[in-house]
DNA sequence: CTAATCCCTGTAGCGACTAGAGGTTCAAGC
DNA sequence: GCTTGAACCTCTAGTCGCTACAGGGATTAG
């Protein structure tokens, strides 16, 4: 369904380096870059020299925008991309990564909401108010977001 | 409950830029730096020089690594400051930042969320598997993760 | 064939810190 | 009062993950 349908999903025409970024949502800079860095295999090149790839790179790419956009590392992307490259290993390495990030990700979810919440309340409530009057403020001095927010306890001034 | 209780909230000794940085969760350097780009203020001295703060410091400084956390940049983060020193004025620009940031916050939400749930079902049954039945893999490289997740259609090789 | 567009390498810059060198100040113990 | 060691100072340079040139070559539409 993303494929192209003269081709059944593996081959097609070779894309160059500004079709692949588009494809996968990033800039021709950042897909040498991330050649550079080994996370992309050297491009096959055209006569010319120009790169020229495939739709398993598209694939691989967004692959990677995505996991960044998540919030992973680099090296975290590497891992994973070690492991997709790899798919006849046990699956205990994902395992552990999946262990090593869930509570992290939980907590940043966690906190991520709650600041939601106070955008949210303050676009619907606050029209006309001061500034004194919103909780965004509050809610990001408190040291006890972290860990639960209960009944505001004053403070206001941060200077 | 987070004060000292023998002074009423406001002033107390001075400390220096180790315990700010301790009681604010994060570096001296840091804090040295964000004085630098003016997030903080200058600093008052003691007479051989060394950085010297109060209670209030460590409230701004708290808000400040907690808007970082968050994921608003540095410029973010001073117009949010900049809000805060003057709370007598209208709510305007905050509502404004509200707005602004609101969309962008519930996506990374929603994101983020779906990818808790795959780490969360990798954790709980991937006992034993292999990585070619884990679907990490499989939702970061599907371009549909932005829209909604369909059923999956096949794709493993990222390469 | 030519013009427009794309792509190449290499280097430098950015944001937001972080680390180190080399020297000064502070406060606790004697 | 003196010593000692931790904490602090400034300044510069490095890191990560890109991003933006500059100065050229390749490709493709007309």
């Amino acid at each position: 369904m993303t494929e192209d349908a003269t081709h059944p999903t593996t081959a097609g025409p070779p894309i160059g380096i500004g079709d692949l970024a588009r494809h996968s949502g990033c800039k021709p800079e950042t897909v040498r870059y991330y050649e550079r860095i080994g996370l992309l295999p050297d491009a096959t090149r055209s006569e010319g020299g120009q790169r020229r790839y495939d739709e398993r790179t598209v694939r691989r790419l967004t692959f990677i925008r995505h996991a960044r956009d998540f919030g992973f590392s680099i090296e975290a992307v590497r891992e994973l991309l070690e492991m997709a490259d790899h798919p006849e290993m046990p699956c205990d390495e994902v395992d552990a990564f999946a262990k090593h990030h869930l509570a992290e990700v939980e907590s940043r979810l966690q906190r991520l909401a709650a600041l939601r919440d106070e955008l949210k309340r303050m676009v619907t409530q606050c029209a006309g108010g001061r500034v004194e009057s919103c909780r965004i403020i509050e809610v990001l001095s408190d040291h006890r977001l972290y860990h639960q927010r209960g009944e505001h306890g004053g403070s206001n001034a941060l200077r």
